[in-house]
DNA sequence: GTCAGATTAGGACGAGTGTCCTAATGTTTG
DNA sequence: CAAACATTAGGACACTCGTCCTAATCTGAC
C-alpha cells in the first residue's frame, strides 16, 4: 500500500475517531509512521487531506452499496442491512457516534467549505434508499421513506454513543425491521404515522 | 449580569456553535469584551468552564421542563411541546445541529472526563418524557417510549443539519404528534412496529 | 555507472493555544 | 482617609499547530 494510501487511512480514521480539529497532521504522520516533512509532500494542506478522506468515504460507500445491491435481489433485505449498519458496528458507534453525521456536522460548526463535501455520504445512502423503495412499489414517497430510514438510524446511533446501551439498539433494530414488514405489507399505509 | 455569568453564557453559546475544542479562551474574552488575565481570575482551566457551562445547561433545562409541566396539564401536550422543539430552534439546528448530541459526541471522540456530565442533560430530558408517559398509563414501556422521542429529534436534528432542508422538519412533527395520537388511541400498541 | 526524478527526513517559521504571574485598578469595610 | 479584599489588564511562558524549505536518500532509465 502506498504512503499516501496510507495517510488517507489513518486519517480517515483518526478524523472519526478524535474529530477532524483535534487530529494533527503530527498524529496522523506519527500513525503511518512517517515524518511530517513527507505528510507535507503528499498533502499540501490539512483541508487537502480532507478533501482525500472525504473522497475515499465516498468510494467505500459506493462500494459497500454496491456490494448490497449484488448481494441480495430483494429491496426489503437490502434495506435492512442498511438500518443493522448500527449493530455490525455497535462498538465503533458506541465510542464515536456515526462517521457521516458526526463529520458532517463537526465541518457545520467549523463553517468549513468541504461541508457540502462530506453531506455527499448522505446523499449516497439517500439515494440508494430511495432507489430500493422505489423497486418496491413506492414512487412520491420514496425520498420520504428514504428520509425516515437515515432519520433513525442517525437517531440510534447519537443515543447508543451517548448512553452506551446496547438493549437499546437491538430493540430499535428490531422496531424497524417490524415496521418495513408492515409497510410492505400494506404499501397504501405508507404515509401513516408509524 | 455578573462577568462570571457572562463568560459562561458566551463560552455557552461558542461552545454549541463552534464546537468546545475550536473555542478558544481568546475567543470567549472577545466576546464577553474582557482580558485574558480577567478569564483566569473567574476560570482557572477550560474544563472548569466546560462544567460550568454543562451545570449552566443542565439548570436551564430543568427550568424549561419543569415551565412545560406547568404550562400544560395534558402530559400529551407536555411530549408535542419537546417534539417541536426542533421546530422552535429551526435555525440553529439547521446550522449547528442539537446542542446536548453535539457536544455528548463531541466529548465522546475527546475521550473527555466531563462527557458524562454532558449526557445528563440528556438523562434530563429522557426522565422528563418517561414522567410523562408513566402519566398516560404506561409503565413498563414508559422508558422505551421516552428513548424512542428522544431519537426521533436527534435523527430530525442531524438531517435538518445536513441537508438544510426545513420542510422536511415539519413532516417529520406532524408524523409523531399522529403517531402520538394513535399510541394513546390503543396503547396496546405501544410496543408494535409504528 | 550516471543522472534525473520521486520520495523521504528533519527542522525552521510565525501564529495561536491554555496556563500562569504580576501589577494596577475598583470596591468595600473599619 | 486607610487598609483589606475583589476584580481587572496585560503580558510572559512553554507548547503545539499548520505550513514550508532544504538536504539527503531512494528508484529507475539510459
Amino acid at each position: 500500500m502506498g504512503t499516501r494510501e496510507q495517510i488517507v487511512d489513518a486519517a480517515n480514521r483518526l478524523f472519526y475517531e478524535q474529530g477532524f480539529e483535534p487530529t494533527s497532521f503530527a498524529a496522523i504522520a506519527e500513525t503511518v509512521g512517517i515524518s511530517r516533512g513527507n505528510f507535507y509532500y503528499h498533502f499540501k494542506t490539512k483541508d487537502d487531506i480532507l478533501d482525500a478522506v472525504i473522497e475515499a468515504r465516498l468510494a467505500s460507500t459506493r462500494t459497500m452499496l454496491a456490494g448490497w445491491a449484488d448481494g441480495s435481489a430483494d429491496p426489503r433485505d437490502r434495506v435492512r442491512r442498511f438500518v443493522e449498519i448500527v449493530i455490525t458496528n455497535r462498538g465503533d458507534i458506541e465510542s464515536y457516534g456515526c462517521p457521516v453525521g458526526t463529520l458532517t456536522n463537526e465541518l457545520a460548526k467549523l463553517d468549513h467549505p468541504s461541508r457540502a463535501h462530506a453531506v455527499g455520504v448522505f446523499t449516497l445512502f439517500r439515494t440508494w434508499l430511495r432507489e430500493q423503495f422505489e423497486e418496491l412499489g413506492f414512487d412520491a414517497e420514496a425520498d420520504d421513506l428514504a428520509m425516515r430510514v437515515l432519520a433513525f438510524s442517525q437517531g440510534i446511533a447519537t443515543l447508543s454513543n451517548a448512553f452506551h446501551d446496547g438493549d437499546f439498539v437491538d430493540r430499535e433494530v428490531d422496531r424497524v425491521n417490524r415496521w418495513l414488514t408492515e409497510l410492505l405489507a400494506s404499501p397504501a399505509t405508507a404515509d401513516d404515522a408509524s
